[in-house]
DNA sequence: TTTAACAAATTTTTT
DNA sequence: ATTTGTTAAA
């Protein structure tokens, strides 16, 4: 075969990886080893061999993953390919068989899907209880026992404690109610199926043909029950490839299990292991770190990685005060490094978007926050899920920046299409053909008096009408004032829009839809609590402030959102949470509050588990592989807790990484093949690094 | 007993 | 920021 001239830039392990087709195979990727490169070039090698799009299945565990997973294979194989594969996560996969084959379970067609809080609800009405945290707890707890495949009666008989017992009861009504409102939660959608492939070999069958070959994303972070459903869709034949990092698994505490990686060559005696563990990202002094710490954790698989960069900078350590301190410092980290490079001309500028900040708790961000702030220096914070980024609210905000500024393009496009009013591709074709031409806005465009030669009459009476209503709006937006005005004249805005409606067409399910129109009039009351009245400062004080137009307040969201609309240019420094991290790179990381109590993370009254303290050294893991060129660990040497101040101990992984041990030590073999693929790099003048 | 005011604490997150 | 727990006053 000729397959090594079809991927030239692919090194041999990945090649191997990519070409074994005609069993089961596990990729294990270790962190920037070019995985997703892996997997979307085993697609394209798939479709060569002869499989159809629709045969191919790559599961992922997030819709972003899936999305982004789907935009790289159609860089490879083109969008016609691209469009046909089944990339998608577990549980949509799992609606779709539910969808296809939910008549067998009992399930009406369109049964309905309940989000966390629906379950919550349901619970609490099924306990009689109005305490929101106990309800979580059952909530979780009965979250655990559907992942782990067990029903009321196996859990109820499990039971260790009187909660478990109070909870399997109540798990026992909530599992009624499901079946008389015709209702899944999050967790069937993954259960069901498997329930219904184990119970009926015809459909598995028929899934197996369908489905002839599964590509598994971030197998690490896979529950069990989700290996079962994954083992029953395979079947005997067993073409399916797995790709994961026994060492990037963090997710333990949500019922995913590195057993999956244990099981599979016990129960695939022909399973091909394949270990991705060159290094495309970071310096030897960042990896070697890595190294250091993770061999701590006792071993699945042996897995080293190397890097054909040079040793880098060494991996800073630094000592901080206290928290308030610690932000300080970084700030003068980001601003030294950025001023140094800028004097430097020939170095490329370091951007803001060049940092991270990483931590372990959400509520580490706040100090950074604060001190960021005060500096003056851009930042996001990544996890907490964007308000701001929801369809309906884009939606409506695309409004408010048209009404602010009716040259925005991009916001005109959005508005004159949501909801639809007839205005359709060809219309706004037209017109930006015409407002390119005569170099204007589209919204200018609307009223050119020789717009008539460009576009037919009637779509112009569609547009000026829509033009009229804009100016309209703007006049109102503009002298309304205060909050309950700005209420009155927002509902009145979203009646007119009939945005409710265009709601519930868009969406198939009505919950959801329903919760979309939910998440709108709290934006309503956003907007309206800005327009006039008390508000809380910085300080937390309660302040009479200004009353202001709707049309200046939506002139400050604008700018908000065009900020975050910036989406990926988006220059700024990101804080995030380890966690949600994961996956992602930056040339210059900075790790918060590396000290015992943190990181590792422990609470007042708990004794730590070997398996909790491993999951906690691979979090740490994946803190330092994130960094790309430098890496610097924060220690605090005294913290806040509550009102006093504690001792601050460094935490053990910073002994882990063995920083002080020089290049000596180096395994002469990772050396050479350092050496090699430094040259295979100059040669090659790879100018596009896989990532993964 | 109920309410208001204040203090303290807080892991990690997706579907 | 949010939310839970505590304490004091009505």
């Amino acid at each position: 075969m000729q397959t090594h001239t079809v991927f030239p830039t692919l090194n041999p392990a990945q090649l191997e990886a990519v070409h074994h087709l005609t069993g089961p195979c596990l990729v294990l990727a270790g962190a920037g080893s070019g995985k997703t490169r892996v997997i979307v070039h085993k697609i394209a090698r798939l479709l060569q061999a002869g499989y159809e799009p629709g045969q191919i299945a790559a599961i992922t565990f997030t819709n972003k993953a899936a999305q982004e997973m789907r935009e790289r294979a159609k860089e490879l194989v083109g969008p016609k390919a691209a469009k046909h594969l089944v990339i998608s996560t577990f549980h949509s996969l799992g609606v779709r068989i539910l969808r296809a084959e939910g008549a067998k379970l009992g399930l009406k067609e369109k049964f309905s899907i309940l989000d966390s809080d629906d379950v919550l609800s349901i619970l609490k009405d099924a306990g009689a209880s109005t305490d929101n945290a106990l309800a979580r707890r059952w909530q979780w707890t009965i979250s655990a026992w559907k992942n782990q495949g067990l029903n009321s009666a196996q859990a109820e008989a499990a039971a260790e404690d009187d909660d478990d017992r109070v909870a399997a009861r109540i798990m026992q009504r909530y599992e009624e109610r499901l079946a008389a409102y015709q209702a899944v939660d999050f967790d069937d959608l993954i259960a069901l199926p498997h329930k219904l492939l184990l119970r009926d070999e015809a459909v598995r069958a028929k899934w197996e043909a369908t489905l002839r070959y599964v590509l598994v994303d971030e197998y690490q972070d896979t529950n069990a029950i989700q290996y079962e459903l994954l083992k029953s869709i395979v079947g005997e034949r067993a073409l399916f490839t797995a790709v994961g990092d026994d060492d990037q698994s963090i997710y333990g505490w949500r019922g995913a299990t590195i057993d999956n990686l244990k099981r599979l060559p016990q129960e695939y005696p022909l399973l091909k292991v394949i270990a991705l563990e060159q290094n495309y990202r970071s310096t030897g002094n960042i990896l070697r770190a890595a190294n250091n710490v993770i061999g701590n954790n006792p071993k699945l698989f042996e897995k080293k990685l190397w890097s054909a960069f040079g040793d880098g900078e060494p991996v800073r350590v630094v000592e901080c005060d206290g928290e308030e301190h610690e932000a300080e410092r970084t700030v003068a980290r980001i601003q030294a490094l950025r001023g140094g490079a800028a004097t430097a001309s020939d170095s490329a500028q370091v951007e803001l978007k060049d940092f991270a900040v990483l931590y372990r708790a959400n509520h580490q961000a706040r100090v950074f926050e604060k001190a960021l702030r005060k500096a003056n220096i851009a930042y996001k914070v990544s996890g907490g899920q964007s308000f701001f980024d929801r369809a309906e609210i884009k939606d409506l905000c695309a409004w408010l920046r048209l009404l602010v500024n009716p040259d925005d393009d991009p916001a005109f496009l959005r508005s004159v299409t949501t909801p639809k009013r007839g205005i359709g591709t060809q219309t706004l074709t037209a017109l930006g053909e015409f407002a390119s031409k005569w170099k204007t806005s589209l919204f200018e465009a609307l009223f050119a008096q020789s717009l008539g030669t460009a576009i037919s009459a009637r779509a112009i009476g569609g547009l000026h009408e829509f033009g009229r209503c804009v100016n309209d709006l703007e006049y109102r937006a503009r002298h309304t004032v205060g909050a309950e005005d700005a209420k009155v004249f927002l509902m009145g805005w979203l009646k007119d829009l009939d945005y409710e409606k265009h709601l519930l067409d868009g969406e198939d399910s009505e919950k959801l839809a329903a919760s979309r129109w939910s998440n709108v009039l709290d934006f309503v009351d956003w907007i309206a609590k800005r327009c006039g009245g008390q508000i809380e400062n910085d300080g937390g004080l309660s302040v009479e402030v200004e009353r202001k137009s709707v049309l200046d307040v939506a002139q400050t969201i604008s700018v908000i959102i065009s900020l975050a609309e910036r989406g990926d240019d988006q220059n700024v420094v990101t804080l995030s949470t380890l966690h949600a991290a994961k996956g992602l790179e930056w040339p210059h990381v900075m790790l918060s509050g590396v000290n015992e109590g943190l990181l590792p993370f422990r609470s007042e009254d708990d004794d730590m588990t070997e398996e909790r303290l491993e999951e906690e050294r691979r979090l740490m893991y994946v803190g330092i592989t994130r960094a790309r060129t430098t890496l610097s660990i924060n220690m605090l040497r005294r913290r806040k807790r509550g009102r006093d101040t504690i001792q601050g101990v460094p935490s053990r992984f910073i002994a882990e990484m063995k920083l002080d041990e020089n290049t000596a030590r180096e395994d002469p073999r990772d050396k050479l093949k350092a050496l090699r693929a430094a040259a295979a790099l100059r040669a090659e003048k790879a100018s596009k690094l896989p990532t993964d």
